[in-house]
DNA sequence: CCTCAGTAGTGCC
DNA sequence: GGCACTACTGAGG
């Protein structure tokens, strides 16, 4: 039995900058923190792309971009728009244990292929959680960073996604590699 | 095609 | 501590 604390929201009061940029997938809104990266979220509406921010972390206080978050903001976008290319930048994953296993776990899905939600289960050492998985990808905070729009059902359909399947069609149609 | 039960992590009460 | 959620899955009708 772990007590380990963050079952719930971490109580951080950490300060964030934000940084709202444009892409061929929509708003891109982009959260570093002193360790990071700590969020990505693709949306419309740039209010409710800063609502979903808050309301993933309640008590961190939001701050303006700066020049460093402007160039990983830019940075961002270009993987959007080709996702095959990799983020060399640190990550500030907040989630539960089970969250980051699954997270890493992505993490190692290369561009170009995909995993299903079992697999990803068997590759963390709970065979049975597949569900919870989903779940785990559903809570991703760090959209196209932690490639959880690799991950389909375990018969190809793409299921969901966070931020509109669409947007994961889209993903993963740009990182098929050509023959 | 459709429904159903088993399943495990999380959020809310 | 309980209960109702799921971006799941495999079996049965």
């Amino acid at each position: 039995m772990r007590h380990a604390a963050n079952t719930k929201n971490p109580p951080d009061a950490t300060t964030m900058r934000v940084a709202m940029r444009h892409s061929s997938l929509g708003r891109v809104l982009v959260a570093q923190t002193a360790h990071g990266i700590s969020a990505i979220l693709l949306g419309d509406d740039p209010a409710v792309l800063r609502l979903d921010l808050q309301n993933r972390f309640p008590s961190a206080t939001l701050q303006e971009s700066d020049a460093a978050l402007d160039l990983l903001a830019t940075q961002v976008v270009q993987m959007i728009e080709s996702p095959a290319r990799e983020l060399d930048a640190p990550l500030d994953m907040h989630g539960t244990g089970f969250q980051r296993d699954v997270w890493c776990a992505l993490r190692d899905i290369p561009a170009g292929s995909t995993a299903t939600y079992t697999d990803i289960a068997n590759r963390i050492g709970r065979p049975k959680s597949a569900r919870a998985v989903a779940q785990a990808c559903a809570a991703n905070p760090l959209a196209v960073v932690v490639p959880c729009h690799r991950v389909l059902r375990r018969d190809g359909q793409l299921s969901g996604y966070r931020w509109g399947v669409e947007r994961k069609r889209e993903l993963l149609a740009r990182e098929a590699t050509p023959p």
